[in-house]
DNA sequence: GGTGTTTGGTAATCGAGGTTTTCACAATTT
DNA sequence: AAATTGTGAAAACCTCGATTACCAAACACC
């Protein structure tokens, strides 16, 4: 037991090994996807043998969840240590900080955001789970800012838990899109739009429209368009 | 050739089969997942025969393809004649509208939400397509509302497409939250939070923050990240 | 330098699920 | 009533990919 081959510690090789069959998993995940990739696929493109994936990995689900993982875990670093260089900004400079740090992370791969907001969903249930956790930290990443901006003032101070879910999910939206689409969409445009929507999404006031009887604004054309004809086209 | 049979009519035998089968497929791709059902499974449950199952369909994609553009057929109809009762309404109610009847046509159901935005993500690339042809056009729904708002002052004039998307993707992670969410979120305060983010998102004003060499109020610290210790965490 | 031991690659196996085919039956039509 | 044809159930098939087992080669130790 360890025995240096080649030259070099059987931890390294071990852990090299590794990083190829991550490297050659994000690839062909992000091309061929992950359905249609073969595990002996992926061993040839490493240059590793099945017998060393089934040392590392217990299968291809396992190596799905290890790069989610460590996306996420990459843009939370770069994100947390930009905030730290901005401690003492103001609330709003903050949010735009959080929001460009994360772009830039993501965006410098397009196949970072493929892989996480389109080939890691609907897998299996643990990934959904792992998917749960993340949505969970980023809002609560954003409910924290909002929250600072509304103790200085900058916003109203209401429940921002449902806001910053819909702000997480209208970046994945954004993302999802930006890496699907053909002519690319300017990265910066994606960043500008997504900072703008959260600025006006966590300072906007309480109530926009304050009809009294009706509340929110929205008329009671509910339930008169589900008798409507429409309903033909009934799923059940 | 065209028998009737049992006292129906061939044509109405396929279709109650084909129908028996695609509410099998709804039930089982939302509970044990799309990946995990078995062509058998849907069959057995539809009480179908397989010969039968690929006289109406060529596989389980096929299924899903189905069900997911009858969701969203659905919600477009509903939505499309909703709008037209409040033809003559100002823009924000209009706006309010769509969501309304957006969010009650796919919430009456989690498994509807569970398939759309969990199940039917990253099977193919067909799938794929499929959805960016409705995420365009819902964007361009709300694309539409929001350039009437434009016209009618109520908002500035501006492209909207990227808004557009973004809000597609809020609407979009919000529900799959929904659908996950243990226990579960109320669905009015998933619908009212939509609608204000919406009504914000449209409503903001061209520039938030306007700091003269920096455009959009975002602070510099990309670079000086991106060469910090946290780089340690290197994906490729 | 030989030998034992660890490592890696290749090939065979094993199983699951999708797909096709066959066979029996039921209903209808002449 | 007999022939014919659409219909359904089930079994056989067959492909494909995951997993394991075996063999070859490389290295350390003696």
């Amino acid at each position: 037991m360890a025995r240096t081959y080649g030259g070099v510690a059987p931890e390294q090789r071990r852990a090299d090994r590794r990083e190829r069959l991550l490297t050659a998993g994000l690839e062909l995940f992000t091309t061929a996807g992950f359905r249609q990739t073969k595990i002996t696929e992926m061993c040839a493109r490493a240059g590793v043998s099945t017998r060393n994936f089934y040392e590392e990995f217990t299968g291809k689900e396992d190596v799905l969840r290890i790069l989610h993982d460590r996306i996420n875990s990459l843009a939370l670093e770069h994100v947390t240590a930009a905030l730290g260089k901005v401690a003492e900004a103001d609330a709003m400079t903050r949010i735009a900080t959080l929001l460009d740090v994360f772009i830039d992370t993501v965006t410098v791969d397009p196949r970072l955001p493929r892989l996480n907001y389109v080939e890691a969903v609907g897998v299996s249930a643990e990934l959904e789970q792992q998917h749960q956790v993340w949505v969970d930290r980023w809002a609560a990443f954003i409910e924290t800012e909002a929250r600072r901006a509304a103790a200085h003032g900058a916003a109203p101070d209401r429940d921002y838990r449902l806001t910053a879910i819909a702000l997480v999910g209208a970046a994945t939206g954004l993302l999802r899109e930006w890496q699907a689409h053909e002519p690319p969409l300017p990265v910066e445009d994606v960043g500008a739009e997504l900072r703008a929507l959260m600025l006006a999404a966590i300072m906007r006031p309480e109530k926009i429209l304050d009809i009294p009887g009706n509340p929110g604004g929205a008329p009671d054309v509910k339930e008169s368009s589900r008798e409507g004809e429409p309903g033909g086209g009934r799923l059940t």
